[in-house]
DNA sequence: TACATAAAC
DNA sequence: TGCTGTTTATGTA
């Protein structure tokens, strides 16, 4: 970052100041002082129910936690340098005397419950944080408060307590002030432009929530320290840091915040972690790791929830972090279903270091992408109305006759390192030739079926550390066979086959001057992209099409319309789905329809930087010879070596057709970036240090300066900035 | 654009 | 030198 800065120049800075100062203009506009926040921290909560609950502890140096790691600590031992996030051991060489009392969450949850039940009579939409930390929007209250009587609106408050309450015009200026009178005492920023700026001016930016040790540590490397100095170096920063890191500083040097609670959203990951003394076997690590996913989902499984991405963490001994994360086609939610995934990432690091042993000292198992309640009603839909749930078998799994090491190992190497195409291609080379005498043998537990090669996969499966597995049967909707597996991910990968092949019947008629059934494999990779595309697609559309919505602007609803309005159009037009191509190509044609980003979103954002072509990478295949197809949107033939061309003409073809039909009806589709998250942003990563303004940066940078600019223009952009800070 | 990973908080 | 959860940046496909 300081080489960078080294060559800016001073025309740069000069051009930066400008566009940040007609930002700050405009942030200055929006300026919002009628909200009335307040901000609530429990002084060292833990230690003060156990002062409260044993007074005998109230005169000596107390923490709560343990000798690893200590929570928090009481005001007597601060004097000895004990504080929250300090191991045990050392807080006891810091002060020998040193009280540890154990954590006792229990407790905490009711003295914690009891407060809330108080503060929700000033808000009863208030946001806890936490257990000890709350925000409550008491602008309301206050209205109501000013018809109460005399005597109910005067309130002694008892000396005794111990509680910061900082009340400010937004929550970030509400939590700072709850920091300035600590222990037990109160700050309000009167809702005042120039009180804000005063509060601000010297204050140290490592003081503001979202600014840690890391940014502070880095902001002083540039001379800054205090909010003041954040607010000089405004242009420097721009050039500097991403957009959402500078335009976060900005806010944070006019003091500006969030001046409504927000309602927490919807989960979106679920983990659980547990650190010990050294784990260096394979045996003890994979049964460590099905202990995780056993407590993962039984908490899972509380909420109603399933995800499709498990994330794998450790900590090795030298306590360097790493995750491995591995995304899942049908969502996980029950023990083996997590340990399924999470033992093959578990198998690859242990390869990784192979023959030597991992050494651990912590491991974690996180769930995410959960499924949206649309997601979960199409799911169970399929599951018991298209597969015909036959009887269920338990049996015992024999156990690994090698070490757990070893049989992962090979198992991590036939599934987890081969990709979807590499596992295809085996499986139907399997399929034409005999099983080896192995492959059969670890078939025993399951039926002798004919079409065994589907389940090689499931066959590894079985070789697992624990004992007893529940193995259901199901139909194939496609084939109508019977079908057993020991999870859908297999049921799944074997409907996935069954379609390939129909879709092969299917798909051919679309290549006119192709009579065979080769598998080239372009023709096998645009059949597998075919039926993904198909699949993934089915599922946005009963979803309400939820990727468009997640967009979120106000068109979004005229959007859904529309899309229903077009393919109601295009059905009627042109003909009915008769068969698996059809209703793959026609939601193919959805897709397209409704691409993540138009090119118009592209050209609404002006750049003075060259345009690089819109088209994706290129990774052409080759084509054995030249192939007629025929566009299925404008019916004419289209020469071509290699689908990708083919898939553009398409992409064009399509996109022609839209953009007419959306300029029209204007510009619904138009997505603007919304700055509203950036103001939670404190994290910059390492990244980050020498970055250049990255491309993911550049794209809100356009729409943020054109904002401005587009706004300058109708405002007098002759004010000029010079009244902060002096 | 989606995913995987790392890092910060 | 703990645990849980969210967000951002970045590289890659």
């Amino acid at each position: 970052m300081m080489q960078l800065k080294e060559k800016i120049t001073t025309q740069q800075l000069l051009k930066a100041q400008l566009q940040v100062d007609k930002l700050v203009i405009e942030l200055e506009q929006s300026r919002n002082l009628s909200s009335t926040i307040v901000h609530i921290d429990m002084d060292a909560f833990y230690a003060a129910v156990e002062m409260r609950d044993n007074p005998e502890l109230k005169e000596k140096p107390i923490a709560v936690g343990s000798m690893s790691m200590l929570s928090t600590s009481n005001y007597h031992a601060r004097r000895f340098g004990v504080r929250a996030a300090m191991p045990g051991f050392i807080a006891k060489r810091l002060c020998p005397h040193l009280t540890i009392v154990p954590l006792n969450f229990e407790k905490y949850g009711k003295v914690s419950k009891e407060v809330r039940e108080i503060l929700a009579e000033y808000d009863p939409n208030f946001m806890p944080m936490g257990l000890d930390e709350a925000y409550l929007n008491i602008t309301e209250h206050l209205e109501e408060r000013l018809n109460w009587p005399e005597d109910r609106r005067k309130f002694f408050f008892n000396t005794e307590s111990t509680t910061g309450i900082g009340i400010a015009p937004n929550t970030m200026l509400a939590k700072m002030c709850s920091d300035r009178n600590k222990p037990n005492g109160q700050y309000r920023i009167s809702p005042e432009r120039q009180a804000v700026l005063d509060f601000l001016k010297d204050l140290p930016i490592r003081k503001v929530p979202g600014i840690g040790k890391v940014t502070e540590k880095m902001l002083k490397a540039l001379g800054i320290v205090t909010c003041s100095e954040l607010y000089q170096q405004r242009a420097l920063l721009s050039l500097l840091f991403s957009e959402i890191s500078w335009r976060n500083f900005l806010d944070i040097s006019l003091g500006l915040g969030s001046t409504h609670l927000e309602k927490d959203g919807e989960r979106k990951s679920m983990s659980t972690e547990r650190t010990f003394s050294e784990i260096n076997t394979a045996e003890d690590q994979y049964s460590l790791c099905r202990e995780l996913c056993r407590d993962l989902a039984q908490e899972l499984q509380k909420e109603g929830l399933k995800g499709k991405t498990v994330t794998l963490k450790l900590k090795n001994v030298n306590f360097e972090v790493k995750t491995r994360a591995s995304t899942v086609l049908s969502s996980v939610s029950t023990e083996e279903e997590v340990f399924a995934v999470a033992k093959d990432l578990l198998a690859t690091e242990i390869d990784s270091v192979a023959p030597h042993p991992l050494r651990i000292r912590l491991m974690g198992v996180r769930v995410s992408g959960f499924l949206t309640e649309e997601e979960k009603k199409y799911q169970q839909k399929s599951i018991t109305s298209f597969l015909k749930s036959g009887k269920e078998i338990s049996f015992l799994r024999h156990q690994p006759q090698k070490s757990n090491q070893e049989y992962f190992t090979k198992n991590s190497e036939a599934s987890h390192r081969q990709s979807f195409f590499d596992q295809k291609r085996a499986a139907r080379q399997l399929d034409s030739e005999n099983l080896s005498p192995n492959e059969t043998r670890g078939k025993q537990p399951f039926h002798d079926r004919k079409s065994s090669a589907n389940f090689v996969e499931e066959t590894e499966e079985v070789t697992d550390l624990q004992n007893s597995i529940v193995c259901k049967i199901f139909t194939c909707p496609v084939c109508f066979e019977e079908q057993s597996s020991n999870n859908l991910e297999g049921l799944n990968r074997h409907i996935d086959e069954c379609l390939n092949g129909m879709l092969v019947k299917d798909t051919v008629e679309i290549f006119k001057n192709d009579s065979s059934r080769e598998s080239t494999p372009n023709f096998l990779q645009f059949k597998n992209e075919y039926v993904g595309e198909c699949q993934k697609n089915k599922t946005d559309q009963l979803a309400g099409l939820d990727q468009s919505a997640s967009v979120s602007d106000s068109s979004t609803n005229n959007s859904t319309e529309k899309f229903g309005q077009i393919m109601s159009e295009k059905s009627s037009r042109e003909r009915q789905p008769s068969n698996l191509s059809d209703i793959a190509r026609n939601v193919c044609i959805e897709q397209c329809l409704f691409p993540r980003r138009t090119s118009q979103d592209n050209e609404d954002h002006f750049d003075e930087t060259e345009h690089t072509e819109g088209t994706s990478s290129s990774c052409f295949f080759e084509a054995k010879e030249d192939r007629v197809l025929v566009c299925p949107v404008c019916n004419s033939e289209q020469k071509t070596t290699n689908l990708v061309s083919f898939n553009r003409h398409v992409d064009i073809c399509l996109n022609k057709g839209l953009i007419q039909e959306l300029t029209e009806k204007n510009k619904f589709l138009t997505k603007s970036y919304s700055t509203e998250n950036s103001r939670k942003v404190g994290g910059l990563s390492k990244g980050q240090q020498c970055t250049n303004v990255p491309q993911g940066t550049k794209r809100c940078g356009q729409t943020a300066s054109q904002s401005v600019s587009k706004k300058a223009k109708s405002t007098n952009s002759k004010h000029t900035i010079e009244m902060f800070f002096k």
